[in-house]
DNA sequence: TTAACATAGTTGCACCTGCAACTAATTCAT
DNA sequence: ATGAATTAGTTGCAGGTGCAACTATGTTAA
């Protein structure tokens, strides 16, 4: 008991919990409001908004997901006519994929909810603490990197 | 392109991410030592080993998941034999949950897998920092809460 | 006492996830 | 030029997730 309570004083439990809320939170207010995304959808519009009619490798390179997942994930958003796949001429193997209308008007009316949201998150912390976390958080994310591509 | 970046400057991508990439470093760590556990079910070890015997709607608040999320993480647990069910005596309608010999057993194996885990992930990072990052989640959490339990 | 309500857990449905094995298309090397 | 290796995407399988509706049990109030 004692043994396991070590990891309740690092980390981890601190950012599995805090995504875990964000993600209900983000679900909550999206429904709230009408729109009707996952936020892995979502995602995905964001970078397609950035780039679009990227393949599907890239999307699920740039998301952290596998191909399998990214596969399924604008199946249901092609069904939801959010994007659109188009076959390269060049290579017949390569889908782009391409927002709709539906999916840019479906964007840019998740912009103001999202923004509103986030200001509530962040709500009471300082600027520097922000940095300070984010500096944290990459670092974090560096030191994963590392062990999870070994050499390669 | 230049609204939607803004949420790249927010702490929302960050938590995303770092979570992201600390699950697949979970999976990842304990499938190379052959601790054959999910995240979730270790969780939910560590919460029954603080407390053998709770029921399904203790373990389903205290982990932050539906109880339907719950009912089918014990289902793959009690088949792979980890925990077992017991009906309560006083009201029918309630499963107290506990631990095997193989779950206790398989629990105290992943804690220095976990630990070491855990000494890589924080790598380079000092307490203050720690402390401060811990700070800030706890406020995001808090702002959440906030949100999500309206009052009520 | 019995009808109304509350509670614990399960199930159907829909979605997201990754691994391994697969197909189809392309490229590379002999 | 053709067989081998590579690449993009899909599919089967197994698992995690929440909502709404459900069953079974227990509690409460008329």
């Amino acid at each position: 008991m004692q043994n396991s309570l070590i990891f309740e004083k690092t980390l981890l439990p601190y950012l599995g919990i805090t995504a875990k809320l964000s993600g209900f939170y983000f679900t909550d207010t999206f429904h709230k409001h009408g729109i009707d995304l996952s936020k892995e959808q979502w995602l995905v519009l964001r970078k397609l908004k950035d780039k679009d009619g990227q393949t599907q490798n890239d999307l699920a390179f740039i998301t952290n997901r596998s191909k399998t997942s990214l596969t399924r994930l604008i199946n249901t958003m092609e069904k939801k006519e959010l994007v659109y796949r188009l076959i390269s001429k060049e290579d017949k193997r390569i889908n782009h994929i391409y927002l709709s209308d539906l999916g840019k008007k479906t964007f840019s009316n998740s912009l103001p909810v999202l923004k509103n949201m986030i200001i509530e998150l962040q709500d009471g912390i300082s600027t520097e603490d922000l940095e300070r976390t984010k500096k944290v958080l990459r670092r974090i994310q560096n030191n994963i990197s590392k062990k999870l591509i070994p050499t390669k």
